[in-house]
DNA sequence: CAAAAGGTGCTAAAAAATTAGCAGAAAATG
DNA sequence: CATTTTCTGCTAATTTTTTAGCACCTTTTG
């Protein structure tokens, strides 16, 4: 079955869904704040008007206002970027992408970080 | 300095970026080959001309046709997709992405990479 | 409760992206 | 070495995206 979300993202839409994504929810203006390069706010209404038939996001009515956030769940959303960023960048290896996560991190990691990397491996090493 | 690569790329742009950063380079035959919903030839070519004028992309010539790469490095490329993923879809915690990576990983991880882990963990322990 | 402020829906114009087609040059082929 | 094939450069049309503006409704405020 071919969701309506299968449908690629235009430039503005792709970047109003990347500040959903990050924000989880925002009104109309909320978006337009987080645009560097930010139309008018009519201009933001109409996307979302569109991304709304379009499925990409939904809205709830808040007071007198609409708040949008993505259709998708934030797991699934978080899981197709992951995929495609693997597969587009790191020829398929999540370990490749792993060692280029921990090794582009400019601060270092704290004990709470270290010792959750090191169950993630415990729980990869049990699950084998 | 505002390099021309900071503008944001058209939908059409983005999947041949995508195909070049997965094969490195390309004819415009080997990209047109890799587009699942493929216009002409002749559309490849000519969103190709576009990318080499903003200069997304380069290209040199090999035997009678010319061949397509990225401008940006691979390594530099990795960076700033992990970067704005991480800033996305997950907070900012590169940890949260890598265990995210990790637990979506299907297939069970084998010996060496197991290693490579350790290794990694290793390092920021050290690091630290 | 009148005025102002802030929100929405709808419409239409401007700009950008996407597309195909043709003419000509270079290489491959018989 | 003529013919066919393959590639390029250029042009122009279509479609999609992006944009602003207007008219109206709802809440806030003095």
């Amino acid at each position: 079955m071919a969701t309506k979300t299968d449908k690629q993202l235009s430039r503005r839409e792709r970047q109003i869904m990347d500040i959903l994504h990050e924000q989880r929810e925002c009104s109309a203006h909320d978006i337009r704040d987080h645009m560097s390069d930010a139309p008018s706010y009519s201009t933001v209404r109409a996307l979302l008007a569109k991304m709304l038939e379009k499925g990409y996001i939904e809205n709830k009515q808040e007071g007198a206002r609409y708040i949008y956030f993505p259709t998708q769940a934030l797991g699934s959303a978080r899981k197709t970027a992951l995929q495609r960023l693997v597969k587009t960048f790191f020829g398929g290896s999540s370990v490749s992408a792993v060692s280029a996560l921990l090794g582009m991190q400019s601060r270092e990691l704290d004990d709470e970080e270290i010792a959750q990397l090191e169950q993630l491996i415990e729980d990869a090493k049990r699950k084998k």
